[in-house]
This record gives structure tokens, sequence and C-alpha cells, in this order.
DNA sequence: GGAACCCTTTGACTTAAGTCAAAGCCCCAA
DNA sequence: TTGGGGCTTTGACTTAAGTCAAAGGGTTCC
């Protein structure tokens, strides 16, 4: 496999050429299709994942069929790293599921699956990892935090008006160009579970936008008309 | 201060009786009375704290006023250990602020300041209280996910049940009794803003839970009368 | 070129839940 | 005992967002 993509991984960026080596050779690589399930929130957990190309959905269903997409990993991040520690020790009793489930979103989605007995031992001998582990988790506590927020306290116009300025903020972190916009990396389907609500309304609530010429909807393509209009509409 | 509760705090219970005596000269004790604010979500980030006794609730205050409550603290659980691991090795640098706020709900709400600077140095060199640390953020985490779950794809009267169902299951974990019941530990308007909605929407959905003849709310105390239709109901 | 497909938009309707306002209840204190 | 204040309930109304159904538009594949 390709062993540079673990140097990339944040919580490996403290590991030695060894270290990186011993760790590759736990590792095993699998490739998806767009569509294709990694794993339900119904397998028995066998370690954590690390998206190496492609995009991945961490979601869940509901009884009576919709779905609720909590994160969506690019590549260098991971998931499904929660029930390593849920009952630190345990996790050989195999008693453990998934706590949600992945699907790749794009062909050619290659991920690497760190089985979790082998890294727990990995993590006993060394606080460094520990530490970025911690980090990563206090990264996500912060996102899901602010995602309960926008969820519970602001309705669907705010939520749609925030993706897209953050969206364009991470964006613009690597580049500037003439005119503002961003592109849609998922279905609206997907982003209306994302964002908690449904194809119909976020459709309706893109056109409102438009009518208000805040912003411009062309496919994937969300042309910024007006900014400031636009983060006045998400406040 | 109290020597004994350190030792009942979850992340702290591998630590040898020198390192717990070193981590009590460092920490300071605070008490308050129901309503004071602990920390706000605009103050300078000290560090962690450790509920002793009594009660205490993070929340989020929207624009328009609206409160939604994230966690409820109760004795030897920590909060606000989240921005201690967000820059590691940046927070001298004194720029980071509470997430949310903190407030206490009972009198005599004391709590534990472990200060960010000191504590970090113990985390380096002990990775046991690094893993006790994962696991504690793995179970806010797993609480977060089905706290968010519940909010997007369940309606409030779902909520409700299940939100009675987890408190009964909780309490029942150590005694059994004949009248199966819960006892609200917070204000209907506190519950009302844990679970996303506002007080008057609560109160008619414990109405129409009892015209149903599934409970029976008297005050704080909530009578379950039928614990099979209740699981119908919630699921 | 057109059939089949998927994704998306639009329209008409329903409904859950929020808003506003008033009244009720209960406990404590003077 | 009376009265005030905090909490809670109830009622009437509004509204945001979901449901259902149908139509539009763009790709791909024979």
């Amino acid at each position: 496999m390709d062993s540079l993509i673990l140097k990339k991984v944040y919580i490996f960026s403290g590991l030695d050429e060894e270290e990186l080596e011993r760790l590759q050779k736990i590792c095993r690589v699998k490739t998806f299709n767009k569509g294709d399930i990694i794993f339900f929130d119904t397998e028995p957990y066998l370690g954590f994942y690390i998206t190496v190309t492609g995009l991945v959905k961490i979601y869940k269903i509901s009884k009576d069929g919709r779905e609720h997409i909590l994160h969506l990993i690019n590549p260098t991040n991971t998931f499904a790293e929660v029930p390593l520690f849920e009952n630190f020790g345990e996790i050989h009793e195999d008693s453990f599921r998934y706590p949600a489930n992945a699907m790749a979103l794009e062909d050619e989605t290659r991920v690497v699956l760190i089985p979790a007995r082998q890294f727990t031992e990995l993590l006993e001998n060394d606080s460094k990892i520990c530490i970025k582990m911690l980090s990563g988790f206090a990264k996500r506590l912060r996102h899901l935090n602010h995602h309960i927020e926008e969820l519970t306290l602001k309705d669907v116009t705010k939520r749609v008006s925030g993706f897209i300025l953050t969206e364009y903020n991470n964006k613009r972190k690597s580049k500037t160009e003439a005119e503002p916009h961003i592109k849609l990396l998922i279905s609206k389907a997907d982003l209306a579970a994302y964002l908690g609500t449904i194809i119909e309304t976020l459709s309706r609530t893109f056109k409102k936008l438009q009518d208000e010429n805040i912003i411009d909807v062309d496919g994937k393509k969300i042309i910024i008309k007006d900014i400031v209009k636009l983060k006045e509409t998400a406040a």
C-alpha cells in the first residue's frame, strides 16, 4: 500500500519511520465504488478507518427511513475511532458494533482499516499518539456541538447560508479567486440530510436565496453574489 | 479540599497517591448557588472543571435568546476539557475561550478547577490518563451522536418518551422499586431546552402522554404507568 | 435519436411545533 | 392570611417545514 498516506494522517504525524512501518504491516486497504457500504451499524467492530481517496459519509437511518448525515470524511481523516475507547480493554470480546453506517460517496474511494487490537497496543506505549487522538476527538466534539447548535437553534435558511459560508471559508484558506463560489462535493439529497432537512425544502431554500440575489445556484456550483447579505442571513 | 473526590473522578482513577496529591495542590475549589454562572462562552480558558456536588448545565444561547442545553454534569464528571486539546501546546497564549456557558443548577454546587497548563504537563508523561480521557471523550461523542439522532430524526413526543426511558434505565441500575418513576433534577424549562423544544410544547406533550395513560406527571415526579406503550411511543 | 434513468424542482396540502397572551398553581414570607 | 413571584398550563393563532404527487431537465446507453 501507499506508505505516504499514513504520514499525512494527523494522529500518526508523531511516529518515526519504524513505527510507521509496523503500522503499515497491520493495515488493510479496501477500495469502494460510489454507493458501496463500508460498514453498517449492525456489524461487529473491527477497527477504525482512514479515508485515502474519495469521500465517505457517516450516517444514521431513522425507523421511518429518513437519513441524517453526521460526518463527511475527506482524505487523510479518520472515522469510527470512537468505539476503540468506549470500553478500553474489552474490545477483544467482539461485542462492539459500529456506531453508525459508512458509505463511499465517490468511485475509487480507498480506505485503510487499522485493526483495533494491534492499534491499542501501540497506544498504550505512546502518549504522543494519545494526545493527537485527544486533539482529534476534541475537534470532532467541537464540530458536533456546533452541529447541534445549528440544528436546534437555527432554521433551514440560516443553516444553508451558514454551510455555504463555512465551505467558502475552508476553501479560501488555500486559494483566492475572482468569482466567489463553492462546489458541492455531494448530492443535494445528501446535503439536505447533512443539514437535517429534506431535499424539497433545501431546493426551496436555494430558490429563496436566489430570488433575494444572495446566491446563484448552477447545478453543484453555488456562486456567492452578496456575501454581506449572506452573512446577515446566516447570523 | 476534599481529597477523596479526585479519586472518584474517572480520568484520575489510574493515579497513585503521590500524583493525586500533586494534582490536589494545583486545583481550586469554587462554590456556587443556583443560577450562578461558572463561566460564559466569552471568557478566556483557564482549565477544565469537575463537578463535586450539585448539578451543572452546559448551554448555548442563540441570537434570538433561545437556549439549548448540551450537557448536564453530575458529581464526579468533568466539563470543558475539550479546549485543552484543540490546539495542544498553544494554550499558553490564552487566546482560548470556553466553548459554551456553564451554570450551577442547585445551591451549594461545588466544582474543582484544574488549571490547563499544569494539567497538560501531567498528561504528557502519563499515557494511562490520556487513555482514560480518550475514553471519556468517546462516551461524550457517543452521547452527542445520539443526541443529534434524536433531534433530527424524532419528534418531540418520541424524544420525551426516550428521555423518560433512559432516565429510568439509569436509575434502575442502582435499585429496584415497586412504583416505576423518575424524578426530574431540572426545571421543565431546562428539560425543554435539553430536548430541543420549548416549555409549552413539553407541557402539551406530557399532557398527551397522560391522556393516553402512559405516564402520570406530578410536579417533578413522572410515574410510568405503561412501560410497554412508552417504549412503543419512543421507538 | 429516443428511451430509461436519476436527480431536482415545483405545486398543493398537511401538520408539528413555535409564538403570544392569559390564567392557574404553589410555595414562601411578611 | 394574604399577596407576590416563579414556574407551569392552557388556549388561540401562526408559521416553518414535511408529505405526496407530478413534472422538468440532464446523462448515458443502446
